[in-house]
DNA sequence: GTCTATACTGGGATAGAC
DNA sequence: GTCTATCCCAGTATAGAC
């Protein structure tokens, strides 16, 4: 049903287009990434991208779930052997890329509106999140008292509070922070290997 | 120095000016709310907002600054008898006010860049009300293993962060969750009022 | 000091030519 | 299917009227 031979230009355009607006946003910042500097970058025009993508938003909104595919955080929470330490170690790795932590972010805020593009986007990757870090915490640490949507919430909601305290200030220690709060609610035992 | 005559007419308009941009963000969200609209609202064009705030930028900023002088957070947490709960009343009264958490949640991404007028305003309210947390919370519970600011960067992130989460889905139950995580910061007694 | 009129820039989006 | 030409609206800078 696809594929067919002049899709293959356009496929590929796609691709061109997120990479080089990763390329600008890594650069240049979030507010400062216009469809115009993106599209000098691919070599066309601004209304090309709109070719593609239906506007800006919707383009953006394409950026994150692509991020999701390649650097995700499922799979690294998943295979890492001690979940604690997979969350952790994408944590590390967003330090590295501070355009992707920016519009997330500003993508979160802007995301409210249920008409903007990128609000189911949201409510998804959320919720997966959330349920992911339930299970993989919740078997590691039987003795919070927190329930495990409860906490699922608080580590969500401490990562990305910490992200805007980071994104102000680069001197915060996200790692750090997150690791001590982990810590601090698992209130008796560390690790029984049982 | 200050208070000639011809002064009061200015300081009523730049008050009519903050509260019609309230009423604006308000009812249409943070992203719609355009000079022109607001300006509508007060019966000029937009130049004379700018006349009084230099910039769109510096107009919300401002907004944000007469909050907390009116319903601050730091007399709540400071005059309550306990600490927390002043500070979950605070989170309360935010589930009353949704355009102002938007424009804070906004402004705290945009303001990541040092050139936005805001950014300063975000690095000293933000060090206040941890140190008012640090404060106000280890005097109640000496016990946990976190050190003051680390605890206070976390009560921050989760709070700045469930905002997020509320703002995308309003279900989300703010004072409680917050709650929980104080609780569980709490690993053995809870209150020896001695 | 307060403000309108006006014009300029740059943004995203649309219609329609290739 | 691709992109140029165009449009509209945002925020802003300036001049000068009250």
């Amino acid at each position: 049903m696809a594929a067919r031979g002049s899709y293959a230009k356009g496929v590929a355009r796609r691709e061109e287009i997120l990479e080089s607006a990763l390329d600008v946003i890594g650069r240049k910042g979030y507010q400062n990434a216009s469809l115009k500097e993106i599209a000098e970058v691919v070599g066309v025009t601004p209304a090309a991208l709109l070719h593609y993508f239906g506007s800006k938003e919707e383009l953006f909104t394409a950026v994150l779930r692509k991020r999701d595919e390649h650097d995700g955080l499922e799979p690294s929470v998943l295979d890492a052997q001690d979940a604690v330490e997979g969350f952790l170690e994408v944590i590390r790795h967003n330090t590295q890329v501070p355009g992707l932590v920016a519009l997330f972010s500003r993508l979160s805020v802007d995301a409210a509106d249920p008409a903007h593009p990128a609000h189911d986007y949201f409510l998804e990757r959320s919720e997966r999140l959330r349920s992911t870090i339930a299970e993989s915490f919740s078997s590691e640490q039987q003795r919070t008292t927190l329930d495990p949507d409860t906490l699922a919430r608080i580590i969500q909601a401490a990562s990305d509070g910490l992200q805007l305290q980071w994104m102000i200030d680069p001197t915060v220690d996200m790692p750090g922070i997150m690791a001590a709060l982990i810590d601090a609610l698992q209130p008796a035992a560390a690790k029984t290997t049982d």
